[in-house]
DNA sequence: GAGTATATTGAGAAAGATTCGCATTAGTAT
DNA sequence: ATACTAATGCGAATCTTTCTCAATATACTC
């Protein structure tokens, strides 16, 4: 039961919020749009309407369960959060979304914003390229 | 005359073609939305039409005149481009744009992507934060 | 466990950004 | 100047996301 994930948060654990945050869960895809969601829901028989994935999942999103990415599409793109932050690079050709990490690039990126007198919050790093399976 | 910056990339040197592109290189702020382009450039008098600009920018941006960013916003930002890559920082209190260059991490980008397989075909950092004038 | 106050849901309408369709107009090369 | 073709501008259409609101489900009290 998830439920108590739901009330820690803050959150009335609806039916709706519990299958979502299931699907989320159980689902092999990590990076997914709210349409993604909604019509993989349907195919599962889990229906839930659409205005209520994209409220739960901007829920989830100031909850902290799940990050929204802005990559370079006309959607936002969600993924459960699993407390390690990472950045991404994406295949041009077929879209596959792979994950990084690079303690150097967040160092850096912590000066960088010291320097010009920011405080940072965050960031978003998004490589592009063509991965090993699509090479010509 | 800019007549001939268009066809050498090979667009034809129509009109709003000019009016957009000369507006760019006289505007003081360098990143704008298509809408932000359109508006300006009524109040200027030099009328073009919405979907002319929609369609001028994205021409711009294939023929490397114009870069376009994702930011995290709900539509697409644009700015001359100057030859130079650079990233970007942003203020989440005033909008504030910055930018910056970093060797370091342009460099472990290239690294990470052929770590991965990954052919690096471009890339997008955004660092979000507050500006020194908008601190407390 | 039923009763109640209130937050949530779902469906469709609405909004915001961008693209499309097409008749009219303007560049460009004879 | 003429003619061929590409580009423009308008409104309609599309896509993603949010909003409205009546119906419903959840959590709390007794
Ligand atoms: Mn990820
Ligand atoms: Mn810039
Ligand atoms: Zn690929
Ligand atoms: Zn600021």
């Amino acid at each position: 039961m998830d439920s108590q994930d739901l009330k820690n948060v803050g959150l009335k654990a609806t039916l709706p919020r519990l299958k979502i945050l299931n699907f989320l869960h159980a689902s092999p895809v990590r990076h997914m749009s709210a349409e993604d969601v909604y019509k993989s829901m349907l195919e599962t028989g889990e229906d839930v309407g659409l205005a209520t994935v994209y409220r739960v999942l901007t829920q989830f999103e100031s909850a902290g369960l799940v990050t929204r990415h802005h990559f370079d599409e006309g959607h936002s793109v969600f993924e459960l959060n699993l407390g390690e932050h990472h950045d991404h690079i994406l295949c041009v050709k077929c879209g596959k979304v792979d994950e990084f990490f690079d303690p150097v690039i967040e160092d850096r990126q912590y000066d960088i914003a010291r320097n010009q007198g920011y405080t940072i919050t965050d960031h978003a790093l998004v490589v592009y390229g063509v991965c090993p399976d699509c090479q010509d």
